[in-house]
DNA sequence: AAATTTTTGTGCGAATTGGTACAAAAATTT
DNA sequence: AAATTTTTGTACCAATTCGCACAAAAATTT
């Protein structure tokens, strides 16, 4: 078997790479909130008839229930509404489309925190951020379905790592984004005063981490948020007190 | 599809639920370190050709780095050295084998963890103690390959908990026996005058639980046993000192 | 309107899947 | 030694798997 990157993979398929860049960068074509279709002139051929992002949410879907080895093609066709050959020409082979759902979902999760998880000193102490955090992460783990679907990534991602190089590539990308996202975070509050210090923002990096661990698997093994609010606010007393 | 229950499934196929007693009561036969082929009075049929310990040890690792999913019954066969009707007859379908595969795993763990794990007051302070058993993990979660293969559970289990009833009661099983575990640990600690009294046995036990998660996940996206010693480690000084 | 380009949708095909039927084999019991 | 019981191993089956070929469709461009 030939070993295909995670970064080749992602770009496969040329076709949403174009959409992914459209979606990534400000919008071009003027200030109006037009569709992204309505917007620069239209390619050549016929047009697409789905929404790419609308087909990898509900892909993800399927894949974050069922795992991405249990997931056939048939079940994403039936759940996207789009037939397999549109699929591949749009976003290639299955493992492809489970690494771009993954992303997008990533990139979902990492919009959110990128509104709570900032400290200037100024606005909120220490644990309510922390506890800010955790809520976003419990909704994710519990809001997309009536039963809880934990993590994604732990769900899914860490069974199928030592037998796909470019998921393996993947998980060790986000667990290092993860890492170094909470490091300089906790480096920030202590330049600002809302962290003694002689804690090592290292170590609470992965003591979030591992929090977090806990509670996506405990979702998945059915656990409610509220269930899981608890727990999450002990560690989050534990850790940086009342 | 018919509910089977998890109980139900462990216990699906007569010949290893023998077996099974056999192992978990002291041995009948006598004080002798025979082999229970050697020491009961052999039954009736044609002798079982393989080791059902040892059938079940070989089906875990493929489980284990594979997936539920992704393991075929040809790789189980292969690994095992059994052919698939002798495993149907032995263990049940593939379902009923992974449940057991993964009962062999959890059992061992257990026995490793009941030699470290208690705390009279008389041995080691809480901090080694709990070294010890991030070691026996560790050691689990790295050892059993060349690439470490991570927590067998958050790596397969997690993954068909929705799609498999059995495999869910298993997981929640086993988060529960954890969760005991630990929390009587840090219950006896305490009357023993190993843990002030400020502190939740049950908060820590969460915290240990996350901890290991965290070792579980960082092992599967490859991390060292050395790695993961200094994470462990840190963690361990922050909970409980140096 | 004809040519071009891209997507769609039906349908297929080679390979693999989990599970089983059935006879041969290997043991104990009578 | 014949009968009985259990395991083994070959061979097979129906169902499902992923991926693709190919023509029809729907748009733009000339």
């Amino acid at each position: 078997m030939v070993h295909q990157s995670y970064e080749t993979l992602i770009h496969k398929s040329e076709a949403v790479e174009a959409d992914a860049v459209s979606l990534a960068l400000p919008d071009v074509c003027g200030d109006q909130a037009l569709e992204a279709s309505a917007c620069c002139k239209r390619p050549r051929g016929r047009p697409r008839a789905y929404d790419p992002d609308l087909v990898l949410k509900k892909a993800l879907h399927v894949f974050w229930q069922k795992g991405f080895a249990a997931t056939s093609l048939d079940d994403l066709v039936e759940a996207t509404g789009v037939n397999r050959p549109s699929l591949y020409a749009g976003f290639g082979d299955k493992e492809a489309l489970y690494l771009k759902s993954m992303q997008h979902y990533r990139q979902r999760i990492s919009e959110q925190l990128d509104t709570v998880l900032s400290c200037n000193g100024q606005g909120d102490s220490l644990s309510t951020i922390v506890g800010r955090y955790f809520d976003i992460m419990i909704g994710t783990y519990t809001g997309q379905s009536e039963h809880p679907l934990g993590c994604a990534f732990m769900c899914t991602a860490l069974n199928e790592a030592p037998q796909h190089e470019s998921i393996l590539e993947m998980l060790q990308n986000t667990i290092e984004e993860f890492d170094v996202r909470f490091e300089r975070f906790f480096t920030d509050a202590q330049t600002y005063g809302c962290l003694a210090a002689h804690h090592d923002p290292k170590v609470l990096a992965q003591m979030i981490g591992g929090i977090t661990a806990n509670l996506g698997v405990r979702a998945r093994a059915g656990a409610s948020a509220d269930e899981l609010r608890l727990i999450a606010g002990n560690m989050t007393r534990m850790l940086f007190g009342a």
